[in-house]
DNA sequence: TTGAAAGCGCTACCAC
DNA sequence: GTGGTAGCGCTTTCAA
């Protein structure tokens, strides 16, 4: 691989005016120029990157740490961010931890390790002890959705009111005379997740007598939802409604519970969480909580670069129930079928 | 940001000795290795991947360029070849083009001023005047699903049967008595889109008399597919069956046809491509044909490891078409609608 | 077992 | 306008 030397040579110049000339910073006679130009051409020249990176510091990269790549929703996130981030010259390195705390302390090594310009972490799975690893990161770090205590001198979380969005959805389900609910889960011990479990337990119990609950924790996957779905239909009595953690999994229910001859919304409900893209394409398409995501790149791009020092360090998004298909009033109350 | 020197001064040793601690690498005395190591803790230090980089010549990492990461047919293939790559020891940058040129050709730039152990592309924009930018590139290359001449010292071409893959699917079409076709498509100008799309009307024309096709192009997305599928419907003669480039186009063509009023397979029947893992899980499942890309890992990884030396420079692959539920016989003829 | 020093390839500063 | 050169932070001989 031809460097700048060989081309230097080539030209009969410096290896500094070859660098001015390819990266046209600073005077550069033309015929000169054209001189450098065609022998880098000839030598097949490819700058090196790694060489560049390390001089320059390389300060026009922002990391993205998400716990599965698999689910749009995280997948969104980073589509968001590079968007934003290519808008203003700089660009995304991604990297999945598959919600396993230990892939997230060396996903951190490793970004802190490449000299980042900004650092954004969306991990379920991060928790006390893998934030440790981001103590004294001196770049700016943005945390989505995540109640860790940590303190960085540049640090912004960005969350979600998960408490209302929950409120919201069982408020919803209740009008509708649902009374027997599965809530279905993936992760359900770690982060936000166990969170946001609890959260949609509680309300439940919260919302009346009567309430019965069964649960069940999967992957986070519609394989998960699918294999989910047959665990709860099975729970005695029978649930009227199922609580997806999010729309993942929800695409996976929807199909088992087709499976086991039941019909979505007439005998069992189904929500979501996310409003991930796909769960409008669904059939039935998919009630859902809405999590604003597309905030992201531009919030966290602002207080990596900087400009909105006077932002807030703390941000808190408000959910929102999206009414669609795939909920109904409860079925008729029957006694257990007959034998 | 601490760096060697920092650590070598606090420990009372020369860097050289610091970066064998470090690394495990040569000999260190017990003692000096753990104030080593304590010196480094305090300061936090971290290596700067960069300055490895550069000194190593990183040969662990292999580059993978895509059209369209949110079409999970290419998630897929990141998936597939992350898995394999890290079970080596490597890791995987992926970039992804949405289907533009331009930013393919730039996207190939970048990979190749970072000095890989190899790269996959997976892009069907690759034609060949972006193919010029790997001309003379000396590391080992995986073309998958494109059929652009290259001639490069160390290049495996990975291709499908698409041919075969498209008889299969029309002959059964034709056998379910479909005449009136849709054909839906995304990018059908570029590469192996374009050529798909052609095979598949020539053995649509070519299937008999009397067959007619209506086709539109749209984006590679849900979206793309809920609007093509209105397009189509309205063409005289209506479709009894819509071919779609691919399933993620399919998936809100499936969509769009329900909005229509219509039902799947009864009024209309439905088939993409790529069996993307979502295709189960659609309401009706969609008929679709496999592509089969998890061989992708192990292949690029063994072509790129040189182990496999012995192995051709062109696999072919074969297709699989896969019943599943949406489709059907092609509804009784009926006379245009009376006014 | 340890240290000195030579670069990896590039950019940017300063002198001409 | 152009060239010499220092040095980004690290690894890896080679000597001691």
């Amino acid at each position: 691989m031809a460097n700048l030397r060989d081309v230097a040579r080539k030209a009969g110049v410096s290896t500094a005016t070859v660098s001015r000339a390819l990266s046209d910073a600073g005077p550069v006679r033309p015929r000169t120029r054209a001189r450098v130009l065609r022998a880098a051409r000839e030598l097949k020249y490819r700058p090196n990157r790694h060489a560049r990176d390390l001089r320059g510091g390389r300060r026009r990269t922002v990391g993205l740490v998400v716990s599965n790549l698999e689910n749009p929703f995280f997948l969104d996130k980073f589509h968001y961010l590079e968007q934003e981030a290519v808008r203003q010259g700089y660009e995304v390195v991604v990297e999945s931890t598959g919600y396993d705390p230990h892939r997230l302390t060396e996903s951190l090594e490793g970004m802190l390790a490449r000299s980042l310009a900004g650092l954004v972490v969306s991990a379920s799975e991060l928790d006390a002890s893998a934030s440790e690893t981001l103590e004294g990161v001196e770049i700016p770090v943005v945390i989505f959705m995540s109640d860790v205590d940590i303190s960085l001198p540049a640090c912004t979380r960005i969350n979600v009111n998960d408490a209302t969005g929950v409120q919201t959805m069982v408020s919803y389900l209740r009008s509708l005379g649902h009374l027997r609910f599965g809530v279905l889960g993936h992760h359900t011990k770690i982060g936000n997740l166990k969170a946001r479990s609890a959260l949609i337990e509680r309300a439940l119990r919260a919302s009346g007598n009567g309430v019965s609950i069964a649960s069940a924790e999967v992957a986070d996957s519609p394989a998960g939802g699918r294999l989910g779905s047959r665990i709860l239909l099975a729970a005695e009595p029978r649930p009227t409604a199922i609580i997806c953690l999010n729309d993942h999994v929800a695409i996976g229910v929807l199909r088992g519970i087709r499976e086991h001859g039941l019909s979505v919304p007439e005998d069992v409900s189904v929500v979501g969480f996310d409003n991930i893209g796909l769960s409008e394409y669904t059939n039935p398409s998919l009630t859902t909580v809405h999590v604003p995501r597309d905030c992201l790149g531009r919030l966290a791009m602002e207080r990596i670069l900087d400009v909105g020092r006077a932002a807030p360090n703390e941000v808190l998004l408000d959910p929102q129930l999206l009414v669609r298909e795939s909920t109904g009033k409860a079925p008729a109350v029957r006694r257990s079928a007959p034998e």
